[in-house]
RNA sequence: GGCUCCAUGGUCAAGCGGUUAAGACAUCGCCCUUUCACGGCGGUAACACGGGUUCGAUUCCCGUUGGAGUCACCA
C-alpha cells in the first residue's frame, strides 16, 4: 500500500474562502488519517488575477488552523518547486505539451480572438458558449512551422475526438461517462506561455506523486478531460474525490460576496479558529456517532472520506454561532479573559474589573462581538422606559418598583460592604422583612442599575462592579424616573 | 439551452429492503432562576411526485419535477 499524498492547490487571489478551507481540511484529514503526506502547491498561473500578499494569507491560514503541510514552497520534500510559476521556468509544462503534440493528443492553435468570437453559438445566462471547431488541427506541418517561425502567437489545445465516450471514476460519485463530442478542445498552454489550470494540475499532480485528488464538485463535469490527459500520457489516474459544494442560504455556490465567506472574515466576526474548523468539517461529512464537537486531532482519527456526502450543504452561520458558543463555554477562564479583553476594552473605558465581567459574559455569548451589547450599560446607563419596571412574573408594577427603590435607597446608602455577597445579604433581609419574593425586589433594582431588559448578571453582581457611588446614583435616577410618570 | 451531479424536517444530517425514520442547530412550551442567559424536560416539523422490482420500499431501477454545477487564453 503506497502512502497517501494529497495536496491543497490554491491560487493566490485573496482571502481563503470557507469552501477552500474545507477542501484544504479534507485533503489534510484524508492524508493524516492514513498517515500520509499533505502538501501545498501554489497555482499562480494567472498573472492577471494574482493578488499581492495572497500567498501569505494562505500560509497564515493554514498555520492558524493547524493544517500543517509536509511539503510546500517553504518546505521542500524533493518534488519542488511548489509554485507553478517557478515550475514553469523549468520548462516542464511545455515539455509535456510537446509530448502530447507528438502523440497527436494536442495541437498548436493560432486562432485569434476575432475568429474565436465568430464561433460563439449562443448566449445563455449572460455566458457566451464557444465550441472550438478544431480549425487549427487541420493545419499542415509546414503551416505550423511557418507560423511558429514568424512568431505568431499560439496556444496548445488538447485534441479530443468527436466520437466515443470518456469515463472516469470518482470515489464518491462513482463512474461518470460523457460523450467526447461534449468535451471542448481545452487550452493546455496559453499564449503567454503559462499552462492553464487544467494542464498544470495534471502534470503537477502526476510529477508530484499525488495519489488522491480532492477538489470541489465544480470540477466534476470537466474531469473526463483530465482523465484523457492521464491516459494520453500513459499515466496512472489518481483517486478522485469530489467534494459537495458549500452554498449560501439561497443554495447558491458560496461566493466572496456572501459576507461571511472567508476564514478571516469569520475571525473578524468574533469566531474562534477551532470552532470554524470543527463546523466546516461537518459540512459535507459526518462521523459515525452523534458527537459534533471535535478537535483537529480527533477529526484526524475519525475522518473516513467514504462518509462524505454527495449533496450540497448550506453554510449556516446560526449553527456556527452555536458551536462557537460551545467552544467559548469550554474555554479556560484565563484564556477567555485574554481573548475577550480587547473587546471589553473597546466598550468599557472606565476602571472596571474586566476579569469579573469576562467571567459573567463567558457563558452568555456566542461570539466575541456579542460582548459589546452585553456590557455597554456598565460604562453608561442607557436611556430606558419606565415601563421596563413592570414584570408580570415578578408581580412588579411601577408603583411597587417606586416603593421598593425608595425604601431600599436609605438602606443601601448606609451599606458599606458593596460586594455581591454583602449586598445580597442585606437585600435578602429586606425581602424577608417584606415577606415578598426575591424578584419583587431584585427586578426593580436590577432595572434601575442597568437600564436594560437583560443583563449578564443579577442586581447585586452589577452593583459590585459599578461600585457604591454609581449604583446609588442610578437608583436615585430610577426613582426620579418613576416619580415623573 | 447542452451536459453532469444531487434530492430525508427551515438548516446540518443518521439511515445503506422490514426502524415508533436517530441526533444537532433553529423554533415553540414548561421547569429552574436575583431578569435574560445557562441548564433540565418536552413539543411542532422530513423520506418531492409517479411508475416499476420485491412478500415488503426512505432505501434498488426508470421517468417526472425541483435544485445546483459547468460550458473562458479563471482556477
Amino acid at each position: 500500500m503506497t502512502k497517501i499524498r494529497t495536496r491543497y492547490a490554491p491560487s493566490p487571489t485573496g482571502r481563503m474562502h470557507v469552501g477552500n478551507l474545507r477542501s484544504a481540511l479534507y485533503e489534510f484529514l484524508i492524508a493524516k488519517h492514513d498517515g500520509g503526506d499533505f502538501m501545498l502547491r501554489i497555482e499562480d498561473t494567472d498573472q492577471e488575477r494574482y493578488v499581492e500578499g495572497a500567498t501569505e494569507i494562505i500560509y497564515r491560514t493554514l498555520e492558524q488552523t493547524g493544517l500543517k503541510h509536509d511539503e510546500g514552497p517553504d518546505k521542500d520534500g524533493g518534488y519542488g518547486p511548489y509554485v507553478q510559476s517557478e515550475r514553469m521556468k523549468t520548462g516542464i509544462y511545455m515539455k509535456y505539451a510537446k509530448e502530447l503534440i507528438d502523440k497527436g493528443e494536442a495541437y498548436y492553435c493560432f486562432c485569434d480572438k476575432e475568429r474565436l468570437a465568430s464561433l460563439r453559438t449562443e448566449v445563455v445566462d449572460g455566458k457566451e458558449i464557444t465550441i472550438y471547431d478544431k480549425h487549427c488541427l487541420g493545419l499542415s506541418r509546414e503551416e505550423v512551422e511557418a507560423n511558429l517561425a514568424s512568431r505568431k502567437p499560439f496556444v496548445i489545445r488538447q485534441n479530443i475526438p468527436n466520437e466515443g465516450t470518456t469515463t472516469f471514476h470518482d470515489e464518491l460519485y462513482g463512474d461518470i461517462t460523457v460523450e467526447n463530442a461534449e468535451l471542448d478542445d481545452m487550452i493546455l498552454i496559453k499564449s503567454d506561455g503559462y499552462p492553464t489550470y487544467n494542464f498544470a494540475n495534471v502534470v503537477d499532480d502526476h510529477t508530484m506523486n499525488i495519489t488522491h485528488v480532492v477538489r470541489g464538485n465544480e470540477y466534476l463535469s470537466s474531469s473526463p478531460k483530465y482523465v484523457r490527459l492521464y491516459d494520453a500520457f500513459g499515466w496512472q489516474v489518481p483517486v478522485y474525490i469530489h467534494l459537495p459544494l458549500i452554498t449560501d442560504e439561497n443554495h447558491k455556490k458560496l461566493s466572496k460576496r456572501s459576507g461571511h465567506a472567508s476564514f478571516e472574515d469569520l475571525i473578524e466576526q468574533g469566531f474562534l479558529t477551532e470552532a470554524i474548523v470543527n463546523y466546516v468539517a461537518l459540512l459535507g461529512w459526518s462521523p459515525e456517532g452523534n458527537r459534533e464537537i471535535f478537535s483537529l486531532q480527533e477529526l484526524i482519527e475519525q475522518f473516513d472520506y467514504h462518509r462524505i456526502s454527495k449533496s450540497p450543504a448550506v453554510f449556516d452561520i446560526v449553527k456556527l454561532r452555536w458551536m462557537n458558543g460551545e467552544y467559548l463555554k469550554a474555554m479556560d477562564d484565563e484564556l477567555f479573559y485574554e481573548m475577550a479583553k480587547p473587546y471589553l476594552q473597546e466598550t468599557l473605558k472606565k476602571d472596571f474589573d474586566l476579569r469579573k465581567i469576562a467571567r459573567m459574559v463567558k457563558t452568555r455569548i456566542e461570539t466575541f462581538l456579542d460582548i459589546a451589547g452585553q456590557v455597554d450599560f456598565f460604562e453608561e446607563l442607557p436611556e430606558y422606559d419606565a415601563e421596563m419596571y413592570v414584570h408580570k412574573k415578578m408581580k412588579t408594577t411601577r408603583e411597587t418598583a417606586l416603593m421598593v427603590l425608595t425604601e431600599v435607597l436609605p438602606i443601601l446608602e448606609e451599606q458599606e460592604d458593596y460586594s455581591n455577597d454583602g449586598l445580597y445579604e442585606t437585600l435578602l433581609k429586606y425581602v424577608e422583612q417584606k415577606g415578598c419574593k426575591n424578584g419583587f425586589v431584585m427586578w426593580p433594582i436590577r432595572t434601575a442599575v442597568s437600564g436594560k431588559q437583560m443583563t449578564p448578571a443579577g442586581a447585586t453582581e452589577i452593583m459590585e462592579i459599578l461600585g457604591r457611588e454609581e449604583s446609588l446614583k442610578r437608583i436615585r435616577k430610577g426613582i426620579e424616573k418613576l416619580r415623573d410618570v
